[in-house]
DNA sequence: AGTGAAATGACCATAAT
DNA sequence: ATTATGGTCATTTCACT
């Protein structure tokens, strides 16, 4: 189903998390690969699925958003299609900056910001808790990002 | 103490959220700029720190990580000092892929990748449960990834 | 290895302040 | 005048065959 990472594809990986616009052939020299190879290489990984896309990372508060927090939802139990719906909803919502289903206690945990608390508020209120189907929303504000947006480690076989 | 952004950077801004590797000439095509003004203001974007960096997103489960989890963790209270190793100590762990501080109930909220459910639970036991100054530890896997790192809007004025 | 495309820097034009 | 914007052109470097 997977073709097997070389020692290559799995540095290509490595910096390509780090340094995503890099150019083929700073990374070839990095890597320690002809451009030709190495692209070859790059263009088959974002071929396989193994790349899934490229994103710049935005300091969210130049953009205006001072606020960032994470959602804490429960939800009733009820029909499936009610689930889909609600989780459709909430993909749609541009606050919403990541979404997971989690097992446990909390069904859905939102990543979410807004431009002040006020918003934010406002957020909670008229677009979480209206939504059918939930039960329970509890809001924690992120005070630091002590760790953001690691690279996934990339062991030297899977 | 931040120029503001001009409708250009706003829109090089939404185009490299979803498409980090997009060539400079054809982000100037999209954005309705000639090239060479166009990489002008990415680069002092890029200087600014309105972009952070660039990141190829990889497919986790290909490199061998079955398991993604969001850990819960409360602090005792203590020392400001056993605080700051605490969390030097978590943002070393490349299982960790994200932390936050978040104000509230939870203390720091991990996000976590591991091999699968064994390896993930040796990483609770034995790397959190661990560190001094933790007072509790809740772990919730992730079932699915309803919205997966969607970009920050980029509204028309900040 | 070769060729067409892209990146990059020097320089100019225009408009708003 | 100065600042901010964008364009053109020439050269180097890169992507891709």
């Amino acid at each position: 189903m997977q073709r097997p990472l070389s020692p290559s594809d799995r540095r290509i990986l490595r910096i390509l998390q780090s340094d995503g616009r890099i150019t083929n052939s700073a990374l070839a020299e990095k890597v320690g690969l002809a451009a030709s190879p190495c692209l070859r290489r790059l263009k088959a990984l974002e071929e396989d699925g193994v790349i899934e896309g490229y994103r710049a990372m935005v300091n969210r508060k130049v953009l205006g958003f001072g606020v960032e927090a994470f959602v804490f939802i429960k939800l009733e139990q009820s029909e499936p299609g009610w689930r889909t719906r609600l989780v459709e909803r909430l993909k749609g919502y541009e606050e919403v900056i990541a979404c997971h289903a989690l097992a446990g206690e909390i069904d859905l945990l939102v990543h979410a910001v807004a431009r002040d608390i006020e918003s934010f508020g406002e957020f909670t209120m008229n677009r979480l808790l209206t939504l059918p189907g939930v039960a329970d929303v509890r809001s924690s504000f992120v005070l630091s990002n002590i760790k953001p947006m690691a690279p996934i480690p990339v062991p030297d076989h899977s």
